[in-house]
RNA sequence: GGACGAUUAGCUCAGUUGGGAGAGCACCGCCCUUACAAGGCGGGGGUCACUGGUUCAAGCCCAGUAUCGUCCA
């Protein structure tokens, strides 16, 4: 073996003998175990935030399989409609100077299914590096036939069922992606802007209770008044109770519109008078239904203003309660354009009556990055409350549970409250809504269009023309678990793999899918009794991953750091070229490079992959983000090197060696102890992946590794390997092979590549049996209570505690470690006599011992270094090693902290209360602890005298 | 404004029915000891945000305050 780790010789080459070996897919025997991939984004490639999932992701799955499951880990991409048609759109606009108009729908859909043959496969090339065990021969598209065919299913069904229905209504437009977007997609932001104070006149010679012939009307957006049909004053509002059912006329377009009382208008907030634009605010609209205010739309798909308004009544439908005019110079203006233009129209006539600055909240879609404009248009919705009943209900009664379980709230308060789904998209990559309209508007869902025909009785040469737009990619994610399985058509795998076991997931995509799936699945999947089905059992929610200083990583911050670079390591040269180059906003990239070159002024090393696997587990813990920390992840290389060189050292010693096969064999106090110690390590493992602290996890076994098996075990095996008898070197080799060869299957899900090079050169020298030639098949370690041997356990701690004691005065007394020392001991009891005589070969070694001599009980002995263990004082002569104020200082240190706990603990024990209601227990360990430390410090004391008097 | 979360060593974080404050990294000292200098041995370092309460006992339970963060309005 090489003397230092190298991750990239090992890595690619293990992954693509598992995966052509078909170690990745179900073994079809055991019972199923099922997880299914959140699908990332066909666009997208490899982020922290999927390496951290995935990684938890595989470990499960490994750990599964080796426990003896038929494991399938299913995977696949979404079709991500509106960035995937913005790739191509942008792609086609650079290659060709073409944009999608250019092609038609039909060639850019099959432009875009170009692009996907060719770049869709990065991110599954990148989960590869990842050593994922997926099993790729499943992989799934959300645009695949089959799942197409589900989604088709799922929307004629819920149609028929009354949960899809079409209708004109405000939603949040993408002026940029000309399409609707859901609440969700939209990122409500803090931002500094104004309050402009309108004036309107009253009609009719209406005045105000001060005798105003006008109101002012307070608004963030004044371009917006074009399509007022209403001023909304509080009724419990005196200044203007005599108005409520008077009008105004509306300025520049001289409109007349009432004056209605509700409660949305705040009487402290401006001047009490709001103005009332239904088509083109949430509130407003909500404000317009309860009175039926008609809905003016000013404003074309790009939010400009149009020409001629469109004016419907409250339902929806075209009318003509007022006029469709609009000032002729504002046509085809843009909305940020016409404001200033507006603005400046009311200040010419002397209706401006002030502008405020003002914080407001701006609604910005989350892809395109400009504001989302409230707009009516004709959509498809599903109507969520229905769906949402039983999905609550399958939470409350733990059908599914989350993890962390306050997670539950999060989906509660939302799934309380939750609104229809807004479901279509004004899109041409996606699934085409199967609807079909006649001539006259009229509506037809089904399957196929010979099949609406067929349905209703249409003619043939009546005219069908289906709807333009397709559907919210979420849609089809909502229908994962079951569509990836064979839904509608194919049972058998749903059967086997369904529910699936656990959901690994950020909780930023809780609302958008989670909640989703849970709706969607259970409406349509149900088990043999009719029971609706769950999509999994258990939601383990991730934190998420921020940079070093706390910030979400993105790419406009230019922080987002690859999980590849982090395996392969990269320059600082290439790191620059990746963040600033192909920027959206190339103005930032000065700033991104200042920022890269502090942070990562030597670009990023090779870790590997496990290192970066064994860090993610271990920052898995409970909370809601994780700072990431480029130092932990150069402390698990560390450690994989330390892992590496520690089997180094058992191969060096046992193979081509009798590692107790045959012969007689004799195991040391070392040996029992070792086994103990990883006996309980299994235990806290198998307890901790159980329950999804993979934190927990990493830490027994780093824990075990290095301060167990590393710093002491491996240094005890060195006096028996080199000085002990045959029986006693077979004894050891055999726990050496096989406490490592168990260690590396229980490290496994968690450092697939590692685990399994080092395991090809030590299971043949283990006792076990194999099951299979690779370490992913064998059987993952159960707890073994006979291999726990509590005296092997406290014999060694003293023999520890024997050794740190010596070398403690080593360190503090400037003592080279090579120098023998000879050590003295006094008040020896019976059970340290035996322990002496047991384990003389172990303290030589490790402390570096010259000689060791028992005093009598009377005997004085020389001046000296003592430690204290239980009644045993550990003596270490001065004579010319030890300078006297030195050891008064070292043990004045100690006495001073001795007598510390012991005030402390009888402070306790004194006082009546705790003595009269603590439990017995307590007490008596209370009382031992006096005990053992008011020993220990008469003995200090003592020995402090002695040497100051000399 | 509402809800939730966080606040523990210089940094990043654990801390499970309330019972001796922990880890990694960083820091200080010694050491190329035949697995490993990506290492070994030893060491220093915390008013557990603050205030009050419950309790024999509070990092942990309760109430409030402050700061930061996320989501919602």
């Amino acid at each position: 073996m090489e003397k230092t780790f190298n991750p990239s010789e090992i890595e690619q080459k293990l992954y693509k003998s598992w995966e052509e070996n078909g170690y990745f897919s179900p073994t079809g025997e055991g019972d199923g175990y099922s997880i299914a991939i959140p699908p990332p984004n066909v666009t997208g490639s490899l982020h922290m935030g999927h390496a951290f999932q995935q990684t938890i992701m595989d470990t499960l799955i490994r750990y599964q399989r080796m426990q003896g499951k038929n494991t399938l880990w299913q995977t696949g991409t979404d079709h991500a409609g509106i960035a995937t048609q913005m790739v191509v759109e942008r792609k086609i606009a650079a290659e060709e100077e073409k944009t999608r108009h250019d092609y038609g729908r039909e060639a850019f859909i099959d432009k875009v299914w170009q692009w996907k043959e060719e770049s869709g496969g990065t991110i599954g090339q990148q989960m590869r590096r990842l050593g994922n065990s997926i099993d790729w021969s499943r992989e799934r598209f959300t645009m695949d036939d089959g799942m197409s065919e589900a989604v088709q299913e799922v929307f004629v069904r819920l149609f028929e069922d009354d949960l899809i229905y079409r209708g004109k209504r405000l939603v949040n437009w993408d002026p940029k992606f000309h399409t609707a977007i859901s609440d969700l997609e939209v990122e409500n932001k803090d931002k500094k802007g104004h309050m402009w104070h309108l004036r309107y006149p009253l009609a009719d010679g209406a005045t105000t209770a001060e005798g105003k012939d006008y109101l002012v009307v307070a608004t963030t957006r004044p371009e917006t008044m074009l399509g007022d049909t209403g001023v909304a004053v509080n009724p419990e509002d005196s200044r203007y109770k005599d108005l409520i059912g008077k009008h105004v006329l509306l300025p520049l377009v001289n409109r007349l519109i009432p004056i209605v009382a509700d409660e949305h208008a705040d009487m402290e907030k401006g001047t009490g008078c709001v103005k009332i634009t239904p088509a083109h605010d949430f509130n407003d609209n909500e404000v317009g239904k309860r009175h039926s205010l008609p809905m003016i739309n000013i404003f074309d798909k790009d939010a400009a203003i149009l020409a001629q308004s469109e004016v419907y009544n409250t339902n929806g439908e075209p009318s003509d309660d007022y006029s469709t005019d609009l000032p002729a110079e504002f046509a085809g203006m843009d909305r940020f354009d016409a404001r200033k233009a507006i603005v400046a129209q009311f200040d010419e006539l002397g209706l401006l009556v002030e502008v405020k600055d003002h914080d407001l909240v701006a609604p910005y879609g989350d892809r395109s990055g400009v504001i989302i404009e409230p707009l009516l248009t004709d959509q498809w919705y599903v109507r969520a409350a229905p769906l949402a009943e039983p999905a609550v209900a399958a939470v409350e009664n733990g059908d599914i549970e989350f993890v962390p379980k306050q997670y539950e709230n999060m989906y509660n308060a939302w799934m309380r409250d939750i609104q229809d789904w807004c479901i279509s998209r004004q899109l041409w990559w996606g699934h085409r809504i199967p609807a079909w309209y006649d001539e006259n508007g009229k509506v037809y869902v089904g399957r196929s269009e010979s099949e609406v025909r067929a349905n209703n009785g249409l003619a043939d040469e009546l005219v069908l023309k289906q709807d333009d737009d397709v559907l919210d990619t979420w849609f089809s994610s909502a229908l994962w678990t079951f569509s990836t399985l064979g839904w509608p058509n194919s049972m058998e795998d749903l059967k086997k793999f369904h529910s699936t076991d656990v959901l690994v997931t950020g909780f930023d995509i809780i609302f958008f899918w989670v909640a989703r799936m849970i709706m969607m699945t259970m409406h349509f999947i149900k088990d043999e009794n009719g029971k609706p089905q769950v999509p999994f059992k258990k939601v383990y929610v991730t934190g998420l991953i921020r940079d070093e200083n706390g910030d979400k990583m993105s790419k406009s911050k230019g922080n987002v750091v690859d999980p590849l670079d982090m395996i392969d390591g990269i320059s600082l040269d290439n790191l620059l070229e990746k963040r600033t180059g192909n920027m959206m906003q190339p103005q930032l990239a000065k700033k991104i490079t200042k920022l890269t070159k502090k942070e990562y002024p030597d670009g990023i090393e090779a870790h590997g992959t496990d290192a970066l696997r064994f860090t993610l587990t271990s920052v898995a813990s409970t909370g809601r983000d994780i700072s990431w920390d480029m130092k932990r992840l150069d402390g698990y290389r560390n450690f994989c090197n330390k892992l590496w060189n520690a089997s180094r050292y058992v191969l060096m010693n046992t193979e081509d060696q009798d590692c107790g096969r045959s012969g007689e064999m004799e195991l040391s106090l070392a040996d029992r102890w070792i086994l103990g110690q990883f006996q309980q390590t299994v235990q806290k493992v198998h307890e901790a992946f159980d329950t999804f602290r993979f934190d927990i996890a990493s830490q027994a076994l780093y824990e075990f590794t290095w301060n167990q098996f590393c710093d002491w075990y491996l240094e005890l095996t060195k006096p028996v390997l080199f000085k002990g008898n045959e029986a006693q070197q077979r004894g050891t080799r055999h726990t050496l092979v096989n406490v490592l060869e168990g260690l590396l299957r229980l490290m496994h899900p968690i450092m697939p590549f590692i685990t399994e090079t080092i395991w090809q050169r030590v299971q043949p020298l283990s006792q076990f049996e194999k099951n299979g030639d690779s370490i992913m098949t064998q059987a993952f370690p159960q707890f073994d209570e006979r291999q726990c041997d509590q005296a092997a356990i406290d014999d060694l701690e003293w023999v520890k505690q024997f050794i740190i004691a010596i070398r403690n005065i080593r360190g503090e007394m400037d003592i080279a470690p090579s120098k023998p020392l000879p050590v003295l001991l006094k008040n020896v009891n019976d059970e340290d006599k035996r322990r002496l005589a047991d384990n003389e070969q172990f303290l030589s070694a490790l402390a570096k011992l010259e000689s060791i001599t028992l005093l009598a009980d009377d005997e004085e002995g020389p001046a000296s270094a003592t430690a204290v263990i239980g009644d045993l004082s550990v003596l270490i002569p001065m004579a010319g090693l030890i300078d006297k104020d030195a050891e008064i200082a070292r043990l004045t240190k100690a006495i001073e902290k001795l007598e510390k706990d012991v005030q402390k603990v009888k402070g306790k024990l004194g006082n009546e209360n705790f003595v009269g209601k603590a439990p017995a227990a307590v007490i008596e360990k209370e009382k031992a602890k006096l005990a053992e430390a008011e020993s220990a410090l008469a003995k200090l004391v003592e020995q402090k005298a002695q040497i100051a008097a000399l």
